[in-house]
DNA sequence: CTATATGCGACTAATTTTGTCGTAATTAAT
DNA sequence: ATTAATTACGACAAAATTAGTCGCATATAG
């Protein structure tokens, strides 16, 4: 519970590793994956994920690769979630029957107070407040 | 990611009924699994747990059941979710190979961060911000 | 033309979560 | 005393999620 996927950490580290690169430094995801020892195939779709979202520029062919595309200060924490591991704190309610026999559902507010908790967190935070220093 | 269990969804159904209950009056497992339409067993073992950590208080026998022991005010979120779950934000670092190879880890400070940022939240937080209202 | 990239979907394996079962101990009621 | 209902607890099974692999298509530098 609450903890970070390891499709997180792949971009977290990709994503640093490009912090300290030159600007235009393209690095690929094969050298990524043998620098840090992770796997190739899956750091790949998470650099993909990104690329997609414009977080991260690719270029095709040999000698092609990644690199930072924005500022990080510009990346939010929840977007960055999302873009990687699609929308979180969604609550499928599945006590719907069960919620008519009482007079309103007990469960969905606390539920949802958690939930908004940590988004309203992760929202005023951007990925440079977690991966500069 | 990042989202509540049902094991945690079970306690906070149980803990709010125990909420709107008479001090003194007690509510057995099954009474609660068929009120809420949710799994007698699992339901039960969240019980104990609960019930073994003292946040509320069990009696054994027929006529027996539970009840609040302490206002949910003094129940800490970070408590209550290890009291259901064991120890939360456990970063097993299976980098520790790779890291040699770098100089120092790139990775363990962001995650630390992201870790930091969720505990602190739920520290200053108790089970009455959530459950009440 | 070839080798090396990215892009993407389908598939498999591993892990975690969820749920079930069996059995013991306790105790109120008869 | 016996019975029935409860808590207590560990072992097991099923389901869901996460992690990782594979194959193939497309792009492009040399």
């Amino acid at each position: 519970m609450l903890k970070i996927s390891r499709k997180v950490e792949y971009a977290l580290i990709a994503l640093r590793h490009f912090q300290n690169q030159e600007n235009d430094k393209l690095t690929s995801a094969k050298q990524l994956a043998k620098t840090y020892g992770v796997p190739q195939e899956l750091l790949a779709k998470v650099l993909q994920r990104l690329s997609r979202s414009k977080m991260i520029t690719s270029v095709k062919g040999p000698t092609g690769g990644y690199r930072l595309a924005i500022d990080p200060k510009k990346i939010n924490m929840i977007d960055f979630f999302e873009v990687i591991e699609g929308p979180m704190g969604i609550m499928d309610c599945y006590f719907d029957s069960g919620c008519e026999k009482m007079d309103g559902c007990t469960i969905r507010k606390p539920i949802n107070k958690i939930n908004d908790s940590i988004r309203t967190m992760f929202n005023n935070m951007t990925l440079a407040d977690i991966t500069y220093q």
